[in-house]
Order: C-alpha cells, then sequence, then structure tokens
RNA sequence: GCCCUGGUGGUGGAAUUGGUAGACACGCAGGACUUAAAAUCCUGUUCGCCGAAAAGCGAGUGCGGGUUCAAGUCCCGCCUGGGGCACCA
C-alpha cells in the first residue's frame, strides 16, 4: 500500500507565516500523482479478506482525435464510485485498456499507408497520457488491448468453444459438439431439431447418418454450431472494392465518392445467438439495469407469439367458379367455393381421428420423412385425402376412414380425372396394417417417396405462402397480403400482366437500405397478379409485394388486416383495396383500431368472441387443419460475425474443400500476417486473400469484427498475464460478475447483448461460474458539442455577422469553438486558422463585433467543437475538471458542453483550501472543539455525499461539498476536527487536494486508505419544524409546531394565525391537512 | 417508420416516495478592498402588477386537457431536442 512521503510525516506546513500559501493545484497534483505510481498506490490484489467490487468503464475505442471533454465524464464518475468504495473498505478492482481493433486505423492505413499496429500504438499512448493527466485510480498493470497476440489468442480461443459446441434446446445450454456427435450416432438427431428447420436434411436417422460421407456430416453439424459459417448479404461497393457499412450508404450510394452499392452474397461467420433469446430476454430479471435499457435488449430480441399460417395460392382469382370445365392450374389443391364446404367435413374428422390415423400421423408429421411435408384431411382435387404429400403427389388412406357415400359419388368423377392429370400416386393401408405393422408402412411409404431434392418439389405441386401473424383472431379481416420483395416465392406466383410492374418495383428496392426502407413513410407497393385462398372463408386475397416487410423477420410475408393495424390501413387506403371490417363499432373506417378487446364480427365460427380469446381458437383449428401451427418468433437474427478487413482477429479455421476445421488450440494465437496492401482481396474478400502464404495453407481470409475483442475483456482483466487460460478460474470466482458498469445507451444493443452471450456460453461450457457479465449498468448521457457557425457570403470570402445573415445568400461553416468568446469570434484567431486559409477574410460586423450562430451537434472533430481535457486540467487542475464535469447535471443526461461554469468549481475548490491555509498567515486549521453547528455542517455532508455517492447522483454531492464549506467559510471554522473527515468525503472527488491537505494536517499513511467518516444522526436531531402553511394549496405563510405535534394542536395554531383567518374571512375551513414533517393546506 | 430518452429562470441544473418550484453554481447588476487590475468578500437576481421600501397580488416546470386537499412529479392527447435500428465502436 501507499508509503508516507518522505518528509511529510509531520506536517509540512508549520503554524507561521510563509510567503504565498494559495493553492497551487497544478504542482499538488503533479507531485501526487507521480508519488502514486511510485508507491503502486492502484496496485489491486486477487487476494484479499475485503469484500471486491468490480468497477468498470466501457472499453475505449483508442481514436487518432484523442479524447475529448466528453469521454471522461464516465470515466471520472467510475473513478468517484471506485475510490469511494475503497474508503468503504472494499478491494476494488477498476481497471482500463483498449478495444484497438477497429475500421479507423485501417482506413488510415489504406491512406497514409502506416501500420495499424503503429497508428494505434500512437493513439494508445497519446490516450493514456490525457486519461493520466485526469488522476484516474486504474490499476495500469492489468491494462489489456485486443490487438495484442496474448489478448486475441483468447479471443480465437473462446471463438473455438463456441464453433465446437451447439445449443441443447432440451437442456437449455451449450454443449460440446463431441455430444451431438454421439447422440447422433446412437438415435439419429430425433432429439434435437436443426435450428433451421429448412435445411434439406433436416432429420436422420442413427443409421443414416453413419451413411453420410464426411462432408455432408460437417455440413449438418455446422447447422448447430453455436458459431457457425454461412452465407450473407454485404453492401458491396464496386467502385472502392470494398465492403461498406451501413451508415456509409446513403441512398443507395456510397457516402465517400457517391458509387454505386449493390447487395451481394459472400460467406459470412455467425453466432447463434438466436439460440439464447429466451435466456437473454428472462435474466435481465437479475439485473440492476434501468427499465428503459432492459425494454430496448427486450424490444431487440423481440419475442413474439404468434401462428405461421400456409395459404394455398392461385394466380386468378376465381378459378373454376364461373366457367365449367376451366383448367385449374397444376398447384390447385381446391378450389375457393369448394374448399369451404370441403373443410367443413374435414373439420369434424380431423377432431376425431381414429386410432390407426393418429398413428400414422405420428410417423408422417414435421417432415420426418426425409423432409417430405404432409398434410392430413387435406382437400386434394375436391376430395379430402386422409393423408397427402403434395410435393411428391402421394396420397395415404388408411381404411375405416371417413368416406360417405354422398360425398364418394360426388366428387368421384372430379377426383379421378384430376388424380390421373396430374400423376398422383395413392397408397391404400388398412387399420390392422398400420397399427401392428407401422415399419413396413413407414418403408411403403418412404419406397414411393424417394429421397426428395429440393428442385423436384418446387417443379409442381402447389405454391403456398407462409405467413407469420401475432393475430391469428383476425384471420376473416384479411383484405391482402405483403410479401417481401426478395422473398423467393415472389417469382413464382407473379402472374404475366404483373411481371413488368414487379420487376420495376423490384429494381426499387434494390437501391434501398434496410434502413431506409424501414424509415420510409411513403407506401409503395406492387401486385403480383396472384392470390391466396383463406383457409376459413374461402375468399381469394390479393398478394402484394411492399418493401415495408423484410425479408429477414418471420416468414418474410404477412396477411394485412386494415381495419386492425395502421401500417396496413394506410397500405388500404393508398391502393385502395376494399376494408373488411371485422370489429363492428371498434372499427371507425377512418383508421385501424389494434385493440385484442373488440367483439368479432363477419368472422364466421369467431363470431361474438372477444378478439383475444379467438386467438387460441384459431391457432388450435389451425393446427388441427394441419395448415398452421403456434410460433414463438423473434425479431433477433443470428450475429454476423466476420468482416472482409484486415485489422482484426484471425480466424482459427482452415478449409479442405467446402469443410471448415478448427485449428488446434496448440496452434493459436494464430498470428495476423503483415501485409503490403491494405486494400480488399478479389470478389469482396477480405485483404488477407491477397496473402499467397495465408491462402496456401487455405487459412479463413475473413477477420473477426470489433466485438470480439470487446465481448469478453471484462474477465480478462481479473487475470491479464494468464497465457495458461484467458483468466484462471480462482480469478473469476473471485472477482466475479461486473458490479458497477457505467457507459454509453449507444451500446445498449450491440456490446451488451454479445457480452451477455458470451458469458452465458462460456458459463454453460463449465468455464464460469456466473451467466451474467454486468450486475448494474449506468448509462452516461452524451456530452454534446455547442458548435459555433460564420456566414460567408456565397462565393466571396466575406463573413456576415449572425444577426445579419438573413439579409444575404450565405452558406454556414463551422468555426473552431476554442477562438469564439460566447457568441463573439477573435477575428485574429479565426484569420491564422487553417493556415491562413481566411487570411484575406473581410467581415461585416454588428454593433462593432461579428457573432456566430451556434448549435447543438455530437461532439466531433469534424464539426470543431471539440474541447480537450489537457487545456483545462491545466488552467483550473484536474480536481476542479473532475468536479465540475461532475457538477455539470446527472451522470445519465445528456447536455452540451458549457466550459464557462468552471470557474465556479474552482472557486469552491480554492475556498475549501481557505479554510486550511491563508494566503498571508499560512496555515489557519486548529485544535480547537467543533460546536454543534459546526458539527451538524459537517454530518449533513456526510448524509449527503455518501448516499448521493453512492446512487450516482455526482452532481448534488458536488453541490453538497460546496453548501458545507460555504456553511464552514461563514462560521470560520479552521478545526481539525471538522476539516479531517471533509479531507476524506473529498477524496473521491479531488483526491490531489485532497491528498495535500491530509498530510498537511499531519497525517502518515495516504488518504486513499482512510475510512470513510461515520455518519451520527445525534447532530441533525430536530425537535420543531418551519411548516409551510397553504390556503387551497398555495403558501401564504408558515408556522413552526413542535415534530410531535398532533392534528388538534396545528389546527388551533392555524386558526390563531392571522394570515389564515385574513383568508377565511370569518367562515370556518372545510378541513385542515396535515402532513408530519410536510406541510398543512387549509381548505376553505 | 419503429424502440428508448429528455424538455424547469438569461445558462447548467435542484426538488430521492404527489407535499414550500428554482437548492448549488454560472452569468448579470450594484457595492467593499485596491492608484489600478487580478483575487476575495457583501447585496440583489423566475416573470408581471403595485409600491419609496416593506409587504402584497397574479402567473409560472414544452403545449392542451384530466385526476387530487395538493401535480415539475400521476393519467390522456399533441409539439419538440437527443440516442439506437444489426458492418462506426
Amino acid at each position: 500500500m501507499t508509503q508516507p512521503v518522505p518528509g511529510f510525516a509531520q506536517s509540512r506546513y508549520p503554524n507561521k507565516k510563509i510567503g504565498n500559501m494559495e493553492y497551487q493545484f497544478r504542482s499538488i497534483e503533479k507531485k501526487w500523482q507521480k508519488h502514486w505510481q511510485d508507491n503502486h498506490a492502484y496496485r489491486v490484489s486477487n487476494i484479499s479478506d475485503k469484500p471486491k467490487c468490480y468497477v468498470l468503464d466501457m472499453f475505449p475505442y483508442p481514436s487518432g482525435a484523442g479524447l475529448h471533454v466528453g469521454h471522461p465524464l464516465g470515466y471520472i464518475a467510475s473513478d468517484i464510485y471506485s475510490r469511494f468504495k475503497r474508503l468503504k473498505g472494499f478491494n476494488v478492482l477498476h481497471p482500463m485498456g483498449y478495444d484497438a481493433f477497429g475500421l479507423p486505423a485501417e482506413q488510415y492505413a489504406i491512406e497514409h499507408g502506416v501500420h495499424p499496429a503503429v497508428s494505434t500504438k500512437q493513439n494508445i499512448d497519446n490516450f493514456r497520457k490525457q486519461l493520466d493527466n485526469i488522476g484516474f485510480c486504474y490499476d495500469w498493470e492489468r491494462e489489456v488491448r485486443t490487438c495484442e497476440p496474448n489478448y486475441y489468442k483468447w479471443t480465437q480461443w473462446i471463438f473455438l468453444q463456441l464453433f465446437n459446441s451447439f445449443y441443447n434446446r432440451t437442456l437449455q445450454k451449450a454443449q460440446p459438439i463431441s455430444e451431438l456427435i454421439a447422440a447422433f450416432e446412437t438415435a439419429g438427431n430425433a432429439a434435437y431439431p436443426m435450428p433451421d428447420s429448412s435445411f434439406h436434411t433436416a432429420s436422420f436417422s442413427a443409421a443414416e447418418w453413419a451413411g453420410f460421407d464426411e462432408t455432408t456430416k460437417q455440413a449438418i453439424l455446422m447447422e448447430y454450431r453455436l458459431a457457425y459459417c454461412g452465407e450473407g448479404e454485404v453492401n458491396w461497393c464496386e467502385a472502392l472494392g470494398t465492403v461498406l457499412a451501413n451508415d456509409e450508404v446513403v441512398n443507395g450510394v456510397s457516402e465517400r465518392g457517391g458509387h454505386p452499392v449493390v447487395k451481394k452474397k459472400l460467406r459470412q461467420w455467425y453466432l447463434r445467438i438466436t439460440e439464447y433469446a429466451d435466456r437473454l430476454q428472462n435474466d435481465l430479471q437479475k439485473l440492476e439495469w434501468s427499465d428503459a435499457m432492459k425494454e430496448m435488449q427486450t424490444n431487440w430480441i423481440g419475442k413474439s407469439s404468434g401462428a405461421e399460417i400456409d395459404f394455398v395460392v392461385s394466380t386468378s382469382p376465381q378459378p373454376l367458379s364461373k366457367g365449367e370445365g376451366q383448367k385449374e392450374p397444376g398447384y390447385f389443391t381446391s378450389t375457393p367455393d369448394k374448399w369451404k364446404a370441403l373443410i367443413d367435413y374435414a373439420k369434424a374428422n380431423r377432431k376425431n381421428p381414429t386410432a390407426a390415423e393418429s398413428a400414422l400421423w405420428a410417423v408422417l408429421r414435421n417432415r420426418q420423412l426425409n423432409g417430405w411435408k404432409f398434410r392430413r384431411q387435406h382437400p386434394v382435387a375436391g376430395y379430402i385425402s386422409d393423408f397427402v404429400c403434395l410435393d411428391a403427389k402421394l396420397i395415404v388412406e388408411v381404411d375405416g376412414g371417413y368416406h360417405s357415400e354422398a360425398e364418394q359419388q360426388s366428387f368421384d368423377a372430379l377426383r379421378t380425372e384430376w388424380l390421373n392429370e396430374h400423376g398422383y400416386t395413392m397408397l391404400r393401408f388398412s387399420n390392422e396394417e398400420v397399427l401392428e405393422q407401422i415399419d413396413t408402412v413407414k418403408s411403403r411409404i418412404e419406397e414411393v417417396l424417394g429421397t426428395p431434392s429440393p428442385l423436384e418439389r418446387e417443379k409442381e405441386g402447389e405454391v403456398v405462402l407462409r405467413v407469420y401473424t401475432t393475430r391469428p383472431d383476425t384471420i376473416f379481416g384479411v383484405d391482402f397480403m405483403v410479401v417481401a420483395p426478395e422473398h423467393e416465392v415472389v417469382a413464382k406466383i407473379t402472374t404475366a400482366e404483373q411481371k413488368t410492374a414487379v420487376e420495376q418495383y423490384l429494381d426499387y428496392v434494390n437501391s434501398r437500405s434496410e434502413r431506409e426502407r424501414m424509415a420510409e413513410k411513403k407506401i409503395t407497393g406492387c401486385f403480383t397478379g396472384a392470390y391466396a385462398i383463406n383457409p376459413f372463408s374461402g375468399r381469394a386475397i390479393p398478394i402484394w409485394i411492399s418493401e415495408y416487410v423484410l425479408a429477414g423477420y418471420g416468414t418474410g410475408a404477412i396477411m394485412a388486416v386494415p381495419c386492425g393495424d395502421e401500417r396496413d390501413h394506410k397500405f388500404a387506403q393508398h391502393f385502395n383495396i376494399p376494408i373488411t371490417n371485422i370489429i363492428g363499432d371498434a372499427y371507425n373506417g377512418q383508421e385501424a383500431n389494434p385493440t385484442k378487446d373488440a367483439v368479432l364480427e363477419n368472422s364466421d365460427f369467431l363470431n361474438g368472441m372477444v378478439m383475444r380469446k379467438a386467438i387460441d381458437v384459431v391457432i388450435d383449428k389451425l393446427e388441427a387443419l394441419g395448415i398452421g401451427t403456434r410460433k414463438t418468433n423473434y425479431r433477433m437474427r443470428d450475429a454476423a460475425f466476420s468482416r472482409q478487413r484486415y485489422w482484426g482477429e484471425p480466424f482459427p479455421i482452415v478449409w479442405v474443400g467446402n469443410t471448415a476445421y478448427a485449428l488446434p488450440e496448440s496452434e493459436l494465437p494464430l498470428l495476423l500476417p503483415e501485409v503490403d496492401s491494405y486494400s480488399p482481396g478479389p470478389e469482396g474478400q477480405g485483404p488477407l486473400a491477397n496473402i499467397p502464404e495465408w491462402t496456401d495453407r487455405q487459412l479463413e481470409t475473413n477477420t473477426m469484427p470489433g466485438y470480439a475483442g470487446s465481448s469478453w475483456y471484462f474477465l480478462r482483466y481479473m487475470d491479464p498475464g494468464n497465457d495458461a487460460a484467458f483468466a484462471s478460474r480462482q480469478a473469476t470466482d473471485y472477482w466475479n460478475q461486473v458490479d458497477v458498469y457505467i457507459g454509453g445507451t449507444e451500446h445498449a444493443v450491440g456490446h451488451l447483448l454479445y457480452s451477455r452471450m458470451w458469458t452465458k456460453a462460456l458459463y454453460d461450457l463449465g468455464h464460469l461460474s456466473f451467466d451474467e457479465p454486468f450486475k448494474k449498468l449506468v448509462n452516461q448521457g452524451m456530452i454534446q458539442g455547442s458548435s459555433r457557425f460564420v456566414y460567408r457570403k456565397r462565393g466571396t470570402n466575406v463573413f456576415v455577422s449572425a444577426g445579419l445573415k438573413d439579409q444575404y445568400e450565405t452558406d454556414a461553416l463551422h468555426a473552431d469553438v476554442n477562438f469564439v468568446d460566447g457568441y463573439e469570434l477573435d477575428i485574429e484567431a479565426f484569420k491564422k486558422w487553417r493556415n491562413g486559409e481566411y487570411a484575406n477574410a473581410e467581415f461585416i460586423l454588428e454593433d462593432g463585433k461579428y457573432l456566430c450562430g451556434a448549435e447543438v451537434e455530437k461532439m466531433s472533430k469534424s464539426k470543431f467543437n471539440t474541447v480537450n481535457p489537457d487545456m483545462l486540467v491545466d488552467k483550473y487542475g484536474a480536481d476542479t475538471f473532475r468536479m465540475y464535469e461532475m457538477f455539470l447535471g446527472p451522470i445519465e443526461q445528456s447536455k452540451p458542453w458549457d466550459t464557462k461554469g468552471i470557474e465556479g468549481v474552482h472557486r469552491f475548490l480554492k475556498k475549501f483550501w481557505r479554510l486550511f491555509f491563508d494566503e498571508q498567515k499560512g496555515s489557519v486549521w486548529n485544535n480547537d472543539a467543533p460546536t454543534d453547528v459546526e458539527y451538524k455542517s459537517l454530518h449533513k455532508a456526510i448524509k449527503k455525499i455518501e448516499e448521493d455517492t453512492e446512487r450516482f447522483s455526482f452532481n448534488t454531492a458536488v453541490s453538497a461539498f460546496m453548501i458545507c464549506v460555504n456553511e464552514l467559510s461563514d462560521l470560520k471554522c479552521n478545526k481539525r476536527a471538522i476539516l479531517e473527515p471533509l479531507c476524506i468525503l473529498m477524496t473521491p472527488y479531488a483526491p490531489h487536494i485532497a491528498e495535500e491537505l491530509w498530510h498537511a494536517l499531519g497525517n502518515a499513511g495516504s488518504v486513499l486508505d482512510a475510512a470513510f467518516p461515520v455518519f451520527e444522526p445525534k447532530y441533525l436531531v430536530e425537535s420543531s419544524k418551519e411548516y409551510p402553511v397553504s390556503i387551497n394549496g398555495k403558501v401564504r405563510t408558515s408556522l413552526s409546531f413542535a415534530l410531535d405535534a398532533d392534528q388538534a394542536t396545528v389546527e388551533a395554531g392555524v386558526l390563531a394565525n392571522e394570515v389564515v383567518q385574513k383568508w377565511l374571512e370569518g367562515k370556518p375551513p372545510k378541513k385542515i391537512i396535515y402532513v408530519k414533517g410536510k406541510m398543512i393546506n387549509v381548505v376553505i
């Protein structure tokens, strides 16, 4: 721990007049910073009998622009909290490091040829210098940098953990993939449904698994891995030869240069975070995060429950309903007018399946037979078949089922004709066969089915449109369907007449980014010419495409219910689609009503039912009919985990043909190789694709994204030097969760979700004893810049003062805030700016001054509104700077920076100093016994500051300091018994001045390790209170009563008061409200 | 567009649970000390009305409604600033 400074054992300032005793903040701060560093005052041990406390700042990216005053806000807050906890007797871990991989360094490398490692190191050195200036208590021996091999070795190691794991849905946890393989070998994948059910080999037996070749096996395993490789769309800019971030694409062209950007499919790695969706959502309740933050994560995960419903597609609205003999398209399984009648038959029957039917269904359902989809009691050509696989044109009948004479006869002719024409096969089994020899039956069916290829399945058979809806209760209010423009079904269903219109629309959509599409207010869309058949009413519903439906969410298709959904309603109005009202008076014809509590009308079997209840009724019915399933959906998608960049962690993956294999752990770290050029490889691949030695080894050429390193850095701080593990179990057990995590809301979903997922995965795999990384989260607001503008007359070098700018045609230009005083421009400084670019500028002044315009914007170098903390620390000292940042306002609130108020905080510190020292007389503190008033002032401060610091209300704590120092100054109190505890109280906020004065009082050890003063309530006890007395809620006077005064005493006192009497005008009051300790209100 | 969040004097903000709106600062005005300046100290400072002053009256927490003895705080509807929306980190 901290050693005493030589010569400081006794008071450095004896009680005698010494020359200049003013507050020399800079020399004091430098002295103590050096002392603390030399004595390792901030070194933290992993072994301690004190309770632990882990206080963490969000990982900074060391940008080349350096720190501006916005950055340290959270760091100061966490620093104060850490120091406070240390005084309260905790072993506090408070580390700092750098998220050092990232795009800006790579961009800088491309433009200037400087290796990212070099520029990153420079930036870090600069960052560090600036941080040190402010006097933070980080244990720098624990610093980590994500770009260093001894760090990213473990990033790669964790990646391999994820790659070599799958999510066991039954146990709801990650497990080694070896266990999955073992399960496949013994029982196939029946117990482990594939996360992506549309994968071509969705189910297989143990025997089938054994028969698969290595490539197939690996392809199947890839479908399960928590880190997996697939294909994804990126913003590809041919002209720049690179992949662009969403925010680098504006209006379909690149932000830099305005080149066209198109979607391109590339190999991408993903994290299967969707498997964790439920746990990520449920475990939020364990966390002390703001409700807003939990809400944001919940919305991002976007869990919703509803149903997937299959609609049969038709390309003409009313086939066969008018002209007899009209030819049915090949994918028709029924016709709208007959459908309803058939459904009615089916309904009754499906509820009461025979034992044989149930047994067979158990074998056929859920695409169990090589992925073939079966339906039961499904209408085919005006006839209800027991089971049908439409894709394979196979009908399976079980004798003893429902076949009335009348029905047989009425549909027989049509059925025979249709079946012949369309090449259907029919298999018939007896009840006994099914019940007693189910395996034989199964293999017969399999024989006929063969192995389907996706091509075959699409070649003929029906087209089914599957939609996802959270409101199946509104099924009778569906007036149109909307399909995502990129949905694969679009090409299949678009009619010849609509082909041109659809293609034009697709061109339009392709030029737009996902964000633009979601933000679009104007309504766009295009009719495909096809119709979906409502399975209950048989109604033909037009199918549209529109950009507001995204392919990635749900099934990429929705059923639109205009009377209940605002967006659907606007769409219907815009395209003149008639609106069906299913909720009677609850729909006013003008705007949609999304209620769930209306009573349904126009809804067949749902009529009279409350919507909320109808949801389940409809889903049950859909499931019974085999045309829909209950479905939980998540808005969250798997996290894209690869970048086509150089400056990131290489993947420890080798490719053998099309199969990815993990490098053995012994080959970690896989070092990032040197490159000559940072420009992208061929076909949008990363720069690593340009290195022959790399590609010769068949190594993965993508690199990991920025969030790879930052998803686990909080673990590394616990044991940063460990080269046998990412951190020892002993260290992670001891430090456990981060107790307080401070950072901005901009990380609300990305970083905070990924870190939670990684922690959970490591926990599942037995590497950690906790499954949530950050127990408490404090969100700091953003410090904005207050920009200043000058107005240049267009095409000239003449600048017009803000008040006169409307008289001219002008362009607003950012002026550097550092040479604007308030709004007045320092013209001479401006002329020298930017190498004299404006040296010859002329100015049109108002009242002899040039006034600037102002606007609040993000603080950024490009807007010339940054303020450098170094400058302020230099002028006022680190302690003043720290306290001023806290004094600005609540930590979680965003506010524009204004340097002006800093003087007030500086004056306060000087005033504090003067309680100890007089400029002329030297030391003035004494050992006199304090009075009760002085104790009261101190203990009021102890109470307030302790409470406020604990709840992160630093601005009010600073003001409590000011109040206390003002009171002590007024009392002329220079008593050591008061000042010494005040010094300790001040330590977290202004450590340098506190340490200096602590030693000045003759203390030997460091104030950093002093004990936080104990609040004693006895000094604050009052016997009476001055009550505000209101008449009808308006304060008119005040009266003093004993604190334990009862209602009668108070009423008597109040009524005797002349102000009250004046307002009463002789009448008795209606009521007198007396809230003990608060107020009195007289109601007249 | 969707999600989150904020709006209180000239300025930053305070009011922790519905109970004296404007604490603490900045700025401004006036004064003391000084040859002067800096520093420091004192007084005033929500707005309007009345008044020499004291006192008093009215309005007032983005806008419009509502609940309550009492609303910055709770409810409904609007306006508006900021953050996020999956490759910035």
